[in-house]
DNA sequence: GCGGCGATGTTGACACTGTCAACATAGACT
DNA sequence: AGTCTATGTTGACAGTGTCAACATCGCCGC
């Protein structure tokens, strides 16, 4: 069922999940994200989303560390931990993926200011920084695996965007990974 | 003298400038971007700027388009052309050294669809490309520079999102600079 | 010089947005 | 059973981008 369900009781049970999920949903078929249409979707009231956000920008919030951590779990499911330049270009090739798949989303977890210092956002990205770096000492060793990390991360997410907002030619996916793994090829060390 | 000019006479003069002027004071200080605010600052009535422009988004272009000749200028100007690595890192320090400076332009520039193809911000994004892959293609001759170009460039585009949007530590400029300096010596092929 | 016409600026309105204060409801605890 | 509190609603407010209708001016050919 969608997530305009009518609902019979006065309480609605679980809002803040399905406010969520209804935002998600928002987010994924590229409608504006606006808080009246969010409140239409999931059946309340506009202002019924203040009793579980405290505006807007935590609700965004929200979806950002959601958006982050299915990153983060994109990234790191399925293969093996990564142990080749190859593997490195790879999770560059993915971390392009997932922008181009949840464009919207993407650009909330990103493109935010968010320099809360306790921000769970921050913590988030930190924890994929902190992976990249282990990543980087294991497949670079005696290089220092920091600078790799954030230029490997730099440099997907630098793609990333630039694909995003036809910076560079948004054509077929294909092409686009292939783009991604040719960048990589050009500037990762001792590999080709 | 500031930017909110009373006039005397009922036609403006030039106010196409005026208000491009005046949207780039906005930005500099941070201000959110609103037409009447905009209008206000300008001295004019909130719809007098449609006479100039299509809609908001065709006046954000615009300050787009001079932001990104801007940024072509800065990494263009002073220095002869770059002929060695360092050159190419300290083309990445500028790049990002310009977001960092002037984060809501370079949010308008980037950060924004724009995906139409005869779009002049599109164009100017070329320029960049081929300029970059025309210098790549002379500092590491028998490499492929396109892809050498694309990829310096997300370097530098990422580190610099990265950095506006609290992902990277955004403190001294001396410590952004060493990080991105740090990054490019990381990969930049035959070089340290 | 004069009349009109097109370019430019204004007024008032509309639908939409995020948000707040005051109120209503219902489920949980004593 | 009765109260308290978490949750949802109503109505309002200021602010937004944008449109249609109207006003004003400068430049054109006569």
């Amino acid at each position: 069922m969608t997530a305009t369900a009518t609902r019979s009781t006065y309480h609605h049970g679980d809002l803040r999940a399905a406010l969520v999920a209804a935002a998600n949903e928002m987010l994924e078929q590229g409608e504006p994200l606006s808080l009246r249409a969010l409140a239409r979707r999931a059946g309340v009231s506009p202002t019924a989303l203040y009793r579980h956000f405290a505006d807007k920008e935590a609700l965004e919030s929200a979806l950002a560390v959601r958006g982050l951590r299915d990153l983060f779990t994109d990234l790191t499911a399925g293969k093996a931990a990564p142990s080749t330049p190859k593997d490195v270009t790879e999770l560059g090739v993915r971390y392009v993926r997932f922008a181009l798949r949840r464009p919207e989303l993407f650009k909330l977890m990103f493109g935010r200011e968010c320099d809360d210092q306790d921000d769970e956002r921050v913590r988030a990205a930190a924890a994929l920084h902190d992976y990249l770096a282990a990543v980087m000492a294991d497949v670079f060793p005696g290089s220092p695996a920091d600078d790799l990390a954030t230029a490997g991360w730099g440099l997907a997410h630098g793609l990333a965007f630039l694909h995003l907002d036809g910076k560079l030619p948004k054509d077929k996916p294909r092409a686009v990974d292939r783009r991604v793994r040719a960048a990589y090829a050009a500037i990762l060390p001792t590999t080709n």
